[in-house]
DNA sequence: ATTTGAATTAAACAAATGATTAAATCAATT
DNA sequence: AATTGATTTAATCATTTGTTTAATTCAAAT
C-alpha cells in the first residue's frame, strides 16, 4: 500500500480537512492551512503538489469514511428492515455528531460537480444491489408498505437524521439553544427516527 | 422608499444572485458576475461599491424572499394546525423548485456567520410567539401530541421539505434520475409531507 | 566527522482578483 | 446646438493567493 505518511504531513491534512469542511475548496486559503498546521507554506506543496490536490485527497477520504459503513449495513443479510435502520440511525448520528461539517462538504460538493462524484462513488452501484433495497421493494410487493417511490424513502430517512445537523446552526439562532445542546437533543433521534419512519409507512 | 433601480443594476444583481447562490461568496468572482451580467466589470463597483455590499444585498432580499411567507402562514389565526402544514408545504416546495440553491446558501451563510444573522432575522421573535408554536404547545398539553421538543418538529418538518432540494444532486447521481425528474417526483410531497407528519405525531 | 538525501525555511514570482481612475459616450435639459 | 450630469468603457493599480526557488537545517548512514 502507500507510505506511512510523514508527521507534519498528518498535520497539515488535519488542518486542510478542518478548514474544508467548514469554508470550502474557495473559501479556505493556502495559507490558512499552514497557519492551522503550524507549517511553512512551502510545505503543503512540497508534500502535495497543490491545493487541488490536497483538497482531492480530503473530499476522497471524507466521502470513504462517510460511506462506508452504509455499505456495510445494507448488504447485512443477518437483519431486517427496521433493525437496518435502527442501527443506521445510531451509526449515523454518532458520526455525524463527532463531525458535524461533513455532510455539508460532501453535498457541497457533489452539487458542484456532480459528474466527477459519479466516479468516486462505487457505492452506486452497491445501493442498487443491496439487500436493504431488496427488502424495500419486497415489502411494496406484500403490502406491507405503500408503493411509494424509494426516492421519497431515502429523502425522508436520510433528512430526519442528516439534515438535523445540516441546520443546527440556524435552529441555534432560531431557538436559542448552543450547538452542544442541540446535538445532545439529536441524541434522541437514534430511538425516534426509526419509530417516526415506521409510522410514516403506514401512510396512504 | 428606495429609487428604482436602474436596467444594469438589475442585471448585475440576478446574475449575482445566480452565481452566489450556486457557488457561494468565496466561490462567486466578480468578473464571472459581470460576464454572466454583459456589463463592464467597473459597473460592479459603480453601482454596489464593492462586491461584499453587493453579496450583503442578495443575501437580505434571498432571506427576506424565503421567510417573508413564512411569518405570514404561521400568524394566521383563521386556519388549524394540520392547515398550516398543508400550505407550508405547498409554499415551500413551490418555492425551492423555482430555486433550488436558496436554501443552501442561506443555511450555509447562517453556518459560517450565525452571528450577523440573529441581527438580520426579526422572525426569530416572530416564530416564538407564533399563533403556530401556540397551537402546538396546546395540543400538546392536551395530549393529542406527545411532548417531543418543538426543535425536534421543526428539524422534521423542514427536514422533509428542505432537504430533498438540498440532496437533489446527490439522489440524482445515485439513482440515475435527472435533477428535473426529481423536482417532478418531490411536488407529491406537497401531499404526503402533511400526511407523513401527522403519522409521526402519534408516534410514543 | 563526513556525506547524503530528506525536510524545512525565507523569499520571491506570477497569476488572479477586487477596486479605482480618467477618459468616452449617452441622454436629458436648456 | 450646447451644457450638464449620469453612465459606460478600457486601462491600470494594489493586494491576495497559489506556487516555486534556492539556501539552510536535520537526521541517518558511512
Amino acid at each position: 500500500m502507500s507510505d506511512k505518511e510523514s508527521e507534519t504531513e498528518g498535520l497539515i491534512k488535519e488542518a486542510a480537512r478542518k478548514l474544508f469542511h467548514e469554508k470550502g475548496f474557495a473559501g479556505t486559503k493556502t495559507r490558512d492551512i499552514a497557519e492551522a498546521a503550524q507549517i511553512n507554506l512551502a510545505l503543503l506543496n512540497y508534500y502535495f503538489r497543490s491545493k487541488k490536490k490536497l483538497y482531492d485527497i480530503i473530499m476522497m477520504e471524507s466521502i470513504q469514511h462517510f460511506f462506508s459503513d452504509l455499505v456495510v449495513v445494507i448488504n447485512n443479510a443477518e437483519t431486517n428492515f427496521l433493525e437496518k435502520l435502527q442501527e443506521l440511525a445510531i451509526i449515523y448520528i454518532d458520526m455525524l455528531s463527532q463531525n458535524p461539517d461533513i455532510a455539508n462538504f460532501i453535498l457541497n460538493e457533489v452539487r458542484q460537480h456532480p459528474d466527477q462524484f459519479t466516479s468516486k462513488l462505487g457505492a452506486l452501484e452497491m445501493a442498487k444491489n443491496s439487500v436493504f433495497l431488496k427488502q424495500y421493494t419486497e415489502a411494496v410487493k406484500e403490502g406491507v408498505i405503500p408503493p411509494v417511490h424509494p426516492a421519497h424513502f431515502l429523502m425522508n430517512f436520510a433528512g430526519l437524521v442528516v439534515f438535523p445537523f445540516i441546520v443546527t446552526p440556524m435552529v441555534s439562532v432560531v431557538t436559542g439553544l448552543p450547538r452542544t445542546d442541540l446535538i445532545e437533543l439529536i441524541q434522541e433521534r437514534k430511538r425516534l427516527v426509526p419509530l417516526w419512519i415506521q409510522s410514516m409507512l403506514q401512510v396512504k
